[in-house]
DNA sequence: CATCATTGATTTGTATACAAACAATCTTGA
DNA sequence: TCAAGATTGTTTGTATACAAATCAATGATG
C-alpha cells in the first residue's frame, strides 16, 4: 500500500515556502532601500572583504559566475560599488563599496537582524537554534 | 560591542543554500524526466485534483498567478496537460494530465520521494521529523 | 619556454518569482 | 436588476538561478 505524496511534507516544497515568507519579510524591512536578499548579501560580503573579486564574491555569497554578474552590474549602476583593477591578475576586476554603498550598508544591517528575527518570530530560543543547526547539517 | 555579521548565521542565507543543493539532487533524479521541481509539483496535484483552474492550481502549489501561468504553459507545451472549458465559468480553464502526463507522474512520483531522502540523508530519523517541524512553522 | 589546463568574466537561453496593470467575467448588495 | 467589487487569467518588467559556450588571461608542467 503506498502512501500518498503530499506536497506539503517534501523538504523541497517547505524549503520554498519557506524562503517565500522569509522574501515577504526581507521586502518590507528594505522596502526604502530597494535592495533584495542577494543584494544584500553581496554588499555586506564586500564590506567584509574590504575588496573582492566579482567570482570570489560568488563563491562567498554562493552565486554562480552569471548570477553574481548580475548583481554585481545592478549595484554598480546605482553607485553602491565600485571596480578597481588588479594588478596581479588582468582578467580580475576589485569590487569595493562607494561612499554611498557604506551608508547604505551600515544602515542595513540592523534591519537585517530584524529580519532574521522576524522570520524565526513563530519559533523559541531552542527551536531557533536547532533550527539553524539542522539547516546547515543539510546545506 | 556590535557582533559581526555573519551570513552563514542569516536563516534566509541558510535557505537559499539548501534549497541550491535541494535542487541539484533533485536536477540528477529528474534529468531523464526533464522536470523542475515546480513543474512536478504542478503535475502531482493535477493528478491528485483530477481536474483544477490555473489560479486554483497555484495556490495549491503556492505560485503566484504569473508565475503558475508560465508553469502551466510549458506543461501544455510538452503535451503532459491539457485545458478543458470550466461550463460555470467563462474565465477558467481547467486543467487535467493527458495520458502522457499520468505515465509521468507514475515514474516520477517514487523518485521524488528518494530526492527528499536524499536531502536529509545528513540527518538521523528525529532530525529529519524535527526540521520538517519546525521548517512548517516557519512557513 | 611552449603547451595545455585552469580560472575570471561575459553572453545566451531557459525557468522560476513576483509586482503592477489590464480585460473579461462573475458575484453581491442595495 | 444593475452598479460596485472581486476573481481569473494575461502581459510587461525586473531580479534571481544556472547550464553551456566563449574569450582572455594566468598557471602548471614537461
Amino acid at each position: 500500500m503506498s502512501k500518498k505524496y503530499e506536497l506539503d511534507q517534501q523538504i523541497g516544497h517547505l524549503l520554498r515556502r519557506a524562503t517565500q515568507r522569509h522574501t515577504v519579510i526581507f521586502s518590507s524591512e528594505f522596502d526604502h532601500l530597494q535592495l533584495t536578499p542577494t543584494q544584500f548579501a553581496a554588499l555586506v560580503t564586500i564590506h567584509q572583504q574590504e575588496e573582492v573579486s566579482q567570482n570570489h564574491l560568488g563563491r562567498l555569497t554562493a552565486m554562480d559566475p552569471a548570477t553574481i554578474q548580475g548583481v554585481v552590474r545592478r549595484l554598480a549602476k546605482r553607485g553602491l560599488v565600485k571596480p578597481g583593477p588588479d594588478p596581479n591578475d588582468g582578467r580580475r576586476s576589485l569590487w569595493r563599496l562607494s561612499p554611498r554603498g557604506r551608508e547604505v550598508v551600515k544602515s542595513a544591517v540592523p534591519r537585517a537582524a530584524k529580519i532574521s528575527e522576524r522570520t524565526l518570530a513563530p519559533l523559541s530560543q531552542t527551536e531557533r537554534k536547532k533550527l539553524l543547526e539542522l539547516i546547515r547539517k543539510i546545506t
